[in-house]
DNA sequence: GCTTGAAAATGAACAATGTTCAAGAAGAAT
DNA sequence: ATTCTTCTTGAACATTGTTCATTTTCAAGC
């Protein structure tokens, strides 16, 4: 027998509007900011009613955690393409990856990780889970470079190094903060990486 | 002649109000977070209608900008008083000062680093000056480091290693992502500064 | 002290935006 | 065809930022 739920035509409508919906409010999110982001805005662009949001998503941060879920996804998926062949390599390749990503999709980026949930609701754990996981994926070339090391201090490190990287990328690229100019960031980001590994006794290029 | 105005006292009951305004204002930011900041709530807690406020401050972002302005005048008030006595103990400071002020404070750095703008008008160039130059904080004792460096590469450094700080900190002090216990984060931010210099060609402790 | 003019304070009204829900429409099941 | 369920609608409501005509305050001049 055969447990695969048919899809209804009902539920096809109702799934392609639900990725309409998405597909605007991220849209609005990327070219003009999360804040400028409006219910009434996205129910009009999707031609539904307010209500079918509220509906499709239960409330407005609904829509917006979907986005981020989405950008967190697509952001694994490009660091997964990273190649593995050379462990230094591929940690300069995640660094130069994020920066990539986050240069095309910075407002998509922010809205992940400025979103604050109304009074004092928790963020959902998978969308942290997946955030995490992102930032665990310097774990295994590290692995591969220090051999010796306690794995959990290998976890660690991963996760500071890719935080570090954040840090550097996020404030980076804030238009705002003059200081860096965007082509100086990919090579600072770089020598940074660099002077890190060499800081833990790795060479560079082996 | 005396050049210095007199405070009559009606600008003395102004700037009293204003005051109050910003205690109340940050005292809210503080504890709930910048969302849970509300117009009505302030001028209510403050004892005067919202038009004063409005009056005050011209519009609520001109509220938040004047905690945000003040949130960094105090970070850099409290990273001025790192004792510059040795270069290498002096970036530990740094480091282990930005990370105590940024968990006393948490929320007051989120609403510095996470506030948007209405619609696209530019953040205050003032604020933005005066974060750039809390993060310079780090050049001083670099040059002293590495004497024979390019005056701006040192710059760019100091930018950098205090942007990968700040990375690691705004990451590991987010409640949501549970992965670093904050006992840990000290220690881990320790370590990270000590690889850093270590790669630079700094010995520990000089 | 009274008058007067400027500055500030007020808060009701307005505007923008998130949220709800009773009524109706659409589709599935019998 | 009828009924029953589910979804959709959009007007009404709730919350919150913003404005502004009116009133109040108060310092200066007489």
């Amino acid at each position: 027998m055969n447990n695969v739920q048919e899809e209804s035509p009902r539920d096809q409508k109702k799934n392609r509007r639900r990725l309409q919906i998405l597909e605007i409010a991220r849209g609005i999110i990327a070219t003009k900011g999360l804040r400028s982001l409006k219910v009434r805005d996205v129910a009009e662009a999707a031609g539904c009613s307010v209500g079918s949001v509220y509906n499709e998503f239960g409330d407005f941060d609904g829509v917006i955690l979907t986005v981020n879920r989405e950008t967190v996804q697509a952001l694994t998926a490009r660091l997964r393409g990273v190649p593995a062949d050379d462990p230094v390599r591929q940690l300069y390749g995640l660094a130069a990856t994020y920066l990539e990503f986050f240069a095309e999709h910075a407002n998509l980026l922010r809205s992940l990780f400025e979103h604050r949930m109304e009074d004092d609701r928790p963020y959902p754990d998978d969308i942290l889970q997946m955030v995490m996981d992102a930032f665990a994926l310097m774990h295994p070339p590290l692995v591969r470079l220090l051999p010796d090391a306690d794995d959990v201090k290998i976890a660690l490190l991963s996760r500071t190094l890719f935080s570090a990287v954040h840090g550097i990328i996020s404030l980076g690229l804030e238009e705002r903060m003059v200081a860096v100019p965007p082509q100086m960031l990919r090579q600072q980001v770089e020598q940074f990486v660099d002077t890190h590994l060499a800081g833990l006794g790795i060479l560079p290029l082996s």
